[in-house]
DNA sequence: GCTCATTTTTCAACTAAGTTGCAAAATAAC
DNA sequence: GTTATTTTGCAACTTAGTTGAAAAATGAGC
């Protein structure tokens, strides 16, 4: 998603030392065209080297504490990944009910509908997360509908 | 919440006996104020009698598939449940970033924010989860802000 | 370069939610 | 009452994520 990030800089910021690992994961993540399960981020750098899984979940942990990254909490047992860097401002997303995968609606800005949200919450929402449910045009194409 | 389903009824309707365990999740379910974790309607039967876990997994699933209970992913491991009967149409959720409960949002309409969302979404979606998140009036007041 | 303090990664063990297959019990149909 | 079907329970398992403490890596001061 972002190659746009000096990811350096990035942790650099947040007083985190721009270890392999940190830099691997934000790497990852920023190339993902979607959301990633913290077990699709563990299998690709396993691809490369071994890796501890408590490091990746501290690592995942510690930038979504500090605001580098967002949690996604889908339908299913595994939370989701994505940047939260400037280029990546809150959107809905959408998660297909076959392949369970979490595509990014980019297209529709959080804003707006959060004014309307807001209306009705006051100040105590800090954050809205919305989530569309439905059969992906990949998983679609496999299946297709009977006539 | 609803205390105007005829539970016996809806069970018949979709061909599951009305057995004393399905009719105490229906008449938790609908007796809250809010939705709430597999956990939580455990322990409300267990003050009552004993029962397994998997019959309530089991119960809560089949009601799911049914679509008498809708299931709600938030921030966390466990799942929540609400009733889906006619006087529970969908809704957007609070959730507490201290306690953790959700709360229903019953006074905004998803129908107008899908409105929204379909535009962008076309017939794919099939159904929209929002959940807002925040600290609720209970915990604001426990940690009055420091002036 | 060497020493010491701090940060990062690993390891092993654990927790908690949810699942599976099958047996026992309850219920309905005959 | 006997039998077939549905529901519940039991035990064992899976999987995601967590914990605490040790080992390894790194950085600062010398
Ligand atoms: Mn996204
Ligand atoms: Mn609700
Ligand atoms: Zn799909
Ligand atoms: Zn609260």
């Amino acid at each position: 998603m972002s190659q746009w990030c000096n990811f350096r800089q990035l942790l650099g910021r947040h007083q985190l030392r721009p270890t392999t690992l940190r830099l691997r994961v934000l790497e990852i993540l920023g190339a993902a065209p979607q959301a990633l399960p913290v077990q699709k981020i563990l299998a690709l750098i396993r691809t490369e080297r071994s890796v501890n899984k408590v490091t990746i979940y501290r690592i995942l942990g510690d930038f979504c504490n500090l605001g580098i990254i967002r949690k996604i909490n889908p339908e299913g047992r595994s939370t989701f990944y994505e940047l939260a860097c400037e280029h990546h401002p809150p959107h809905p997303h959408f998660q297909c009910r076959r392949c369970g995968e979490v595509q990014c609606l980019e297209s529709i800005s959080l804003d707006h509908l959060c004014e309307e949200l807001k209306e009705v919450l006051g100040p105590g929402a800090l954050r809205v997360e919305i989530r569309v449910e439905g059969i992906c045009p990949k998983c679609q194409a496999l299946t297709p509908k009977k006539v």
